[in-house]
Order: structure tokens, then sequence, then C-alpha cells
RNA sequence: GCUGGUGUGGCUCAGUCGGUAGAGCAGCUGAUUCGUAAUCAGCAGGUCAGCGGUUCAAAUCCGCUCACCAGCUCCA
């Protein structure tokens, strides 16, 4: 016999050898039924292994992450039998779950289009009716690789080559006619995957390298219920009217045209609201002790040839040339900041110096990669450099975790972090990267923060900390980031004077909080839908006369509201007053005051929130005081 | 840049087998002076992304270019 303890703590004993699956079936039908994977002493497993000792045993359902992965990791594996059956002469690569569904690479000779993934669809669904059993086993590297080669998969064999040397066997799992290499874990049987939708097919380079081939790229996304699926579908066509670039357009804030693909116009409204977060910023950063500067857009080529920038970057990152004479427009904010610094000398009492600077910059991305305010070849970093010493760089890079919490609560955003690790090909002794990466790892220890390490992604100058953002329908986008850099200052030779009377030279952060104003916009317009808080909204009143007879009054309410600093209009067009509420509403207005006879005669407003319609009458010191006291708060309604 | 898809008035879309472009909203004009998400009528608006080709005839078929959308690579 053997003792599992369950997830609750509760203690069962099985006979040994009993399957996770029978121990599942004895607690309950549904949840047998609901079990897509097992966590054994910790570690991921197939729900039929065989429990063999005292072990702590959880059951994964596609409720948890672990069990959707090995669910939608099935559904790729059908995926993948189904190409096979239907195009023998493609070559498999490889095939994950991934955070919302699945997708498979292969490698074909002639691209998969739409209609070949309603074919692959119908021959997936023929898979799923024939309920087939998956199976794994193991194979020595050598005969893995034999096995994979006898199939012609290159691609596989390539895979268990990389593998091979940690001397572990080779797992695969078998379900009737195909046979797919894979860690595993996965669902028992084919029949379960109930609900699955192709959703989209593109092209992807083999280990993900611009240099590699094209593969062919499939994405899906599978459920145990038909209904799920299609929540699920709803969900994302209702996600996808948040699009920046439609309410951009809808509420006149910003645009894009062909003339200027990815530089993006701001409209009045646009500005007001850009306006409002620039100062925002200007404050906080002058409350914890940045002064900003303004670097030209156009210097010398020589100064990114100087800092290193040029050779690590891609040339499409440049629009240079201007005139022939050797100038660049600057992609980048920081050599300007160095030449700053530079003109002064400075003492160790000076340091930390913290130089903000909102820069304008302008990088030749490519074509394809442009996305409305997201990513774009023009836009303004909020940037900063901060010069100091060795001491105080903990110090420092904690005040900038906690300036972006800061910023990022206000708007109630969820963020999450990625420190980044030194790349090839960068500069500096091994001993700085230490240094330096420790120092980023100690700041977010210290903030209780969690955080993903993506392995070599660092800048060449230095390792960083990235803030990630989210879109409408899930897609993140890197916005605050600290970079903490050694190579620069030495660079461009920055010296202070220590206490000791030597020279010494600065370290330096490279950090910007929103990312890009525009990007953040963008973001901003999505997570609000565009109903911006009072705060922010463009337009924060729309005042609404009944009649033509109400005017004279609605124009006095205007006129106090305007000289109260609120940002109020006046909408006296001869329309219905439901005719105009209907607009302002879809404008997304915050306020709405509706004055007829009984305001004018009472001297009160009636007071439409926009997310909670008609709030009764009150006189116009008290709804004042309201929308202060809203503003204010930066209130997030 | 790469792979696939898309491109019809300001916006959302219809347009059959190739036969020469249509609606709603928005706009303008007139009437209506109205109490919390669309008053009625009339008018105007299109080189069907651009260029080239096939054809008696192209929004429709083919090619190239541009832009956009999704993804990849890159990145704030």
């Amino acid at each position: 016999m053997i003792k599992v303890t369950l997830k609750g703590g509760d203690i069962r004993e099985f006979e040994t050898g009993t399957s996770a699956e029978s121990v599942a079936k004895s607690l309950g039908a549904g949840l047998y039924k609901a079990a897509c994977a097992v966590k054994i002493n910790g570690e991921l497993s197939d729900i039929r292994t065989a429990l063999d000792s005292d072990c702590e045993l959880e059951i994964l359902t596609f409720e948890s992450e672990e069990g959707r992965r090995a669910f939608n990791h099935t559904a790729s594996h059908i995926l993948a039998q189904a190409v096979k059956r239907l195009y023998p002469d493609v070559k498999l690569t490889i095939g994950p779950a991934i955070e919302n569904g699945f997708y498979y690479d292969f490698d074909t000779e002639k691209p998969f289009t739409p209609d070949v993934l309603e074919k692959i669809e119908g021959e997936m669904k023929k898979i799923v009716k024939e309920n087939l059993t998956l199976e794994r086993f193991e194979l020595s590297p050598d005969e893995a690789i034999k096995l994979m080669k006898e199939k012609d998969e290159p691609y596989k064999v390539e895979l268990i080559n990389t593998h091979a040397s940690k001397g572990e066997n080779i797992s695969f799992y078998k379900q009737s006619e195909f046979t797919e290499l894979c860690a595993g874990p996965h669902i028992p049987n084919t029949g379960r995957v109930k609900a699955f939708k192709l959703t989209q097919c593109t092209g992807a380079y083999w280990h993900g390298d611009s240099k590699n081939k094209m593969l062919q790229r499939v994405y899906g996304i599978a459920f145990p219920k038909a209904s799920e699926l299609e929540e699920y579908l709803k969900i994302m066509e209702e996600a996808k009217k948040r699009d920046h670039r439609k309410i951009g357009r809808d509420l006149d804030l910003f645009d894009i045209y062909p003339e200027g693909p990815g530089f993006p116009f701001f409209l009045p409204k646009g500005m007001v609201l850009r306006n409002l977060l620039e100062d925002f910023w200007r404050s906080e950063h002058a409350k914890r002790g940045y002064q900003e500067i303004r670097t030209p857009m156009i210097l010398s080529e020589e100064l990114w040839h100087r800092s290193g920038h040029w050779d690590h970057y891609n040339e499409n990152m440049y629009f240079t040339k201007i005139d022939d004479a050797d100038f660049a427009i600057k992609p980048m904010n920081c050599p300007g900041g160095m030449l700053v610094f530079k003109r002064k000398m400075h003492s160790y009492k000076d340091l930390p110096v913290r130089m903000a600077e909102l820069g304008l910059v302008h990088r030749h991305e490519l074509s394809g990669t442009l996305h409305g305010l997201m990513r774009v070849r023009c836009f303004t970093q909020d940037d900063a450099h901060i010069f100091m010493t060795p001491e105080q760089i903990e110090s420092e890079i904690i005040g900038v975790i906690d300036l972006i919490d800061y910023f990022y609560s206000i708007f109630g955003f969820e963020y999450f972090v990625e420190l980044s690790t030194r790349p090839e090909n960068s500069m500096g002794s091994d001993e700085q990267w230490n240094m330096a990466t420790d120092a980023l790892k100690s700041a977010l220890t210290h903030k209780g923060m969690e955080y993903k390490i993506n392995e070599g992604d660092g800048a060449f100058y230095g390792p960083k900390i990235d803030f990630h953002l989210k879109d409408c329908i899930g897609r993140t986008w890197q916005c605050g980031t600290i970079q903490l850099d050694f190579q620069m200052p030495e660079r461009f030779e920055l010296e202070y004077t220590g206490a000791d009377g030597e020279k010494h030279r600065p370290v330096m952060i490279h950090r910007v909080v929103f990312g890009s104003i525009e990007r953040f916009i963008g973001i901003l317009t999505e997570q609000y839908a565009g109903a911006f808080p009072a705060w922010l909204a463009p337009v924060q009143v729309t005042v609404l006369p009944i009649s033509e007879r109400h005017a004279d009054y609605a124009a006095d309410v205007l006129a106090k509201l305007k000289s109260a600093g609120i940002r109020a209009e006046l909408d006296a067009r001869n329309e219905k007053i439901g005719y105009r509420i209907r607009e302002a509403q879809m404008q997304k207005v915050p306020f709405m005051l509706v004055m007829g006879d009984k305001e004018k005669e009472t001297g009160t407003v009636a007071v439409r929130e926009r997310s909670d319609g008609d709030k009764g009458t009150m006189n116009v010191e008290a709804f004042l005081d309201m929308i202060k006291e809203k503003v204010d708060s930066k209130s997030q309604q």
C-alpha cells in the first residue's frame, strides 16, 4: 500500500502501482473526467502514471494552467496528425501549448492558406471522433534518432541530437499511426478534445531566427466543451472592439495615414490627453529630484559610433545621411544626455544626477512590425539618465521601480516584470555584468517582485528590467524599462571627483516609465476602451440645453465650468436631447449636464453620468465639487 | 523585411457567372424647439488603393507597387 497526500492535505491509501487516474476516479467521477494531467511530488506527469511509492498528488483540470496546457498540447498533436494524413511530405518541427491555445510549425513547400486550414480542421474532427489513445514510450537517444530518420523527420532528428547530450531517454507519444517526439504530459485520448478551432496560419522562422527557413505556423485553440469555445470566441470578438486604432479614430484622438506609415498624428483631443499625461509626468519627476532637459533631434552620426549603438543595432534603426553631412536623426536619447553631463565637472556630492527628457526619437522599423500607436517609427520616450556612484546603484534602481509601480497603479494596470541578462557580442567585463545583474536582482527581491528571466536578452551595454503591459487581446508590450550601464560612461569618459579627490567613473541607469508616450496612450485607450476617467477625459462635460430658450442659461453654466478649469463643451444644436445624449455617450464624455425650464428656474443642472445614467439635479457648485474631487483623486471612474 | 490575408464615398458594409456602382450612418439644406442612447424630408458625395495586362467589356480575372490586418524576426 502507498500513502497519497492530496492537495487539501488529505492522505489516502491505495494499492502500490495504482494509477493517478484511478485515484482521481476514487475522488469523484467529475474530477476523473475533468483531469488533464497530474503533479506527482510537484512534477508534471500524465494522469495514467502509476504511483509506486508514497507521494503528494495534485490533479490538474482544464481550469489550471498546466492542465489546460496538457489539453491544448494534445490538440496540437491532433493537428500534426491531421496534417501528416493530408500532406505526408510535410515535415514536423515543434508544436507547443501557449497561453491561449497551441500552435504547430510545419515545413511545407506550399504555404498553408485559410481553405487548407478548413480541410485540416475536418481531418482533426475525424481524429477526435476516432478517440485515439495516446501512449507514452521512451527510447534511448540512438534509437530515437533511428526512429525519426526512418520517418524522415529531419527537424526531429535535430531536436533529439541537441537533447541527446543530457544522456536521458527520449519520450514519445503515439496515437494510432502518428508518433510524436514529446516530453508531455498529455490527456489520455483524442476524443476529449471536443471543441477546437484553427485560428490562423502564418509564417514563423525555425528556431525563431530570421536567417533560418520560414515554416508555416498554424495556431489553434481547444476546449473540453463547445460552449467554452464559443464563449472564448465571443470574448475575443468583444475585446477587439477596444482596439485603440479604431477608438483613436472614432474619438478623434489620433490617426495614422498611408502617407506616413508608422508616423502617428495627434488630433486636438489626443493632444489634451497627451498633455495631461506629460504634466503628470513632469510634476511627479520634479518631486523625485529629476531635472528636465531637451536634446536635439539630429546630431552627428559619429556620436552613435562613439556610444557603440551603431555597431550593435540593426541598420534599420537609423534615419541618416541628412544632406550628406553625416548627421543622424536620433533613435535614442542617451548620447545627448552624456554630452550634457560631460559639460561640467561633477562632485560625488552632486550624485545621483537624474536627468529626464521627453525625447522624440525616430527609428526605421520594418514595415511589417508597425502597429497603431504601439509600434511606430516616431515616438516620445519619457527617458531619464541617472548618473551615480556604484554605492547608489541599488537604491536608485529601487527608486525607479517604485516610480513605475506608482504610475501603473494610478492607471490600474497589472504589469509583469522581466529581467534580461548579458547577450552575445556585448561590451564590458564579466565582473561588471555580474555586479550589474546582481544589483537588478537584488532590487527586485527587495521589492518582493516576481520576475521572469530572459537569458541573453539584455542591451549590449548592460542588463535590464522590463515592465510589460497587456493590450485588449492579451498581447504584451514592453513599456517601462530600467537598464544599468557601465559601458557608456566609459566610452564617453564621464567622471566625477570622489571624496578622496580622485577621478572616478560614474555608473548610469537608462530608464523610462511610460516607455513611449504613444505606446502608453495606446495601452491606456484599450484599458479604458476610450472611456477615460474624468481626470484624463479630453472632454469632461457636455452641456446640453433642452431647447433654444435654455441656451443662455447653458452658456452661463459653460462659462462657470470653464473658469473652474473643467474641460467642457456646449452642444446646443437643434436636435432632440436624446440624440445629443447619445452622441455624448458615444464620445465617452464622463458627464452630461442637461438643463431645461426646471433647471433654469432653480439654478441647477441635471447630471447624467456616462457610466451611471441620470443622477438627478444639483446646483452647479455641488457638481463642480464632485467632478473636482474625482479629478484631484485621479479616480479611475 | 518574411509568410498568409485584406483594400468599394468620412465610417460600417452590399455588389451574383466579367456587362460599366448601391444602402445605412456621418455631412449639407429645409421643416421640427423637443426632458436622458437615433425627428422627418430633400441634396450632395466614389478614377472601386495605384499602375500595367487579359477581354468587345474589369470593382470582379492576372501581374507589379503601396497601405492595412494577423503572426514571425526586431523593439519603447
